[in-house]
DNA sequence: ACCTGAACACCGTTCAAGT
DNA sequence: ACCTGAACACCGTTCAAGT
């Protein structure tokens, strides 16, 4: 349905027509049902098409990449360094929850694209800005981590969705038995999500602010105190 | 040359024996260049032979992972909570770092492999012997994050290796231009390394370190005022 | 200038057959 | 019980040819 028919002539392909059509493809369909194959025939043309648009499959997820750092729109001005740099993060990752998919692929990418490259330039002018240290900010870059993204790899993605509560009842029971520290944590930190014990979520913004404010405040008191990274020449 | 060459009887295949061929085969050869197809080879069989030892690929993924995180010693036993997760996270780092693609596949599996979880639950274990609650020990395994695996992803893994100083000097130009905020920390930064301005790389476990610590700073502090996580029932 | 067809060298996985 | 051969339904990418 989504398919060309204007009239038997096809409006001309172009990068930002393959570009935008891959973001919406893995969108609804999953990138791993993103091929070139798959996405030229979304676009109504045959695989070898793209290639005049995109020089391979690495360059289209880097643009897809691109597409989405587009969606985050432009930085507060007015606030201190500590809540500029929060909210860019917190705004980040608003537009990376709308594709699924693209946490994953801006951590795949072998190196930075001009999209990424000009957000971290802005992330790290707010830290300079607010007059940390080029030292200091260098390190708190790092310390962010994925999380400047707006997302951080959670140690496992979901809690296995088991549908009878018998059989999620023994699961729990062996699992208990062998992991009994996981079990403690899991039940206690994911009551406050409502559901079954076993197959609750956690509250993920509330992770993610977290550890985002564990870093900022721990950044803030260095740079309070002057702090330098003293290390052999 | 690793061919099997025992007389025409090939030694019977058997499970560890694939994954610690797989496992040499990745660090050989890297992880892109692993495949049932070549791992068979490499093992003198036939791609299908394999099918009997592992499901298929992703548990061959998972059994590799287990394989690694199996090389990671046991916990020391008496310190101080914070030292003895601190200690653990930093053998994890080691034992990671001797298998380049380990780190990637460990954060590409869907779900947790009985040796991940056993990992997982001796740190938590560490947090709880020190006292910690479970509910901020929840959140403390939350915020370290992909640190608990002993690695961090880093913004983007290695500045581009580029050979002409003068190339060096004019990349440089231009991306002050664009990018002056990324450009004024890389050179403040990188300048411990003593390499050329442009392509030094940063000292990983001081990076690694430096995160990891604001964390479990922060944590204590937050242990020692003995915090709750106030949400909504 | 832009798109196409046919082909190459790969994948993971299946099925039915061999020993 | 364990391994094999042939095949299926895919990949990304090339080359030379069409319009």
């Amino acid at each position: 349905m989504s398919r060309q028919t204007d009239g038997g002539r096809r409006t001309p392909l172009n990068r930002d027509r393959v570009l935008r059509t891959a973001v919406a493809l893995a969108d609804r369909a999953g990138i791993e049902a993103l091929s070139m194959r798959s996405l030229a025939q979304e676009l109504g043309v045959v695989p070898m098409a793209l290639y005049k648009h995109v020089a391979n499959k690495e360059q289209l997820l880097d643009g897809m990449v691109d597409v989405v750092v587009g969606e985050v729109g432009a930085p507060a001005e007015d606030a201190d360094w500590k809540s500029a740099v929060r909210g860019r993060v917190l705004a980040t990752r608003q537009a990376l929850l709308r594709h699924p998919w693209a946490a994953r692929v801006v951590e795949s990418r072998p190196g930075p694209t001009p999209g990424t490259l000009g957000h971290l330039d802005s992330v790290i002018g707010m830290f300079l800005a607010g007059g940390l240290s080029a030292d200091l900010t260098h390190h708190a870059m790092h310390a962010l981590g994925g999380r400047v993204w707006g997302f951080t790899q959670e140690l496992f993605p979901a809690p296995p969705p088991s549908a009878d509560p018998e059989v999620q009842a023994a699961v729990l029971r062996e699992a208990a038995a062998r992991y009994p520290h996981v079990v403690a944590i899991a039940t206690a930190g994911a009551a406050h999500d409502g559901g079954s014990v076993v197959g609750a979520g956690c509250d993920d913004l509330f992770e993610f602010e977290f550890a985002l404010d564990l870093l900022l405040d721990g950044i803030e008191r260095l740079h309070r105190r002057g702090w330098t990274s003293v290390r052999p020449g």
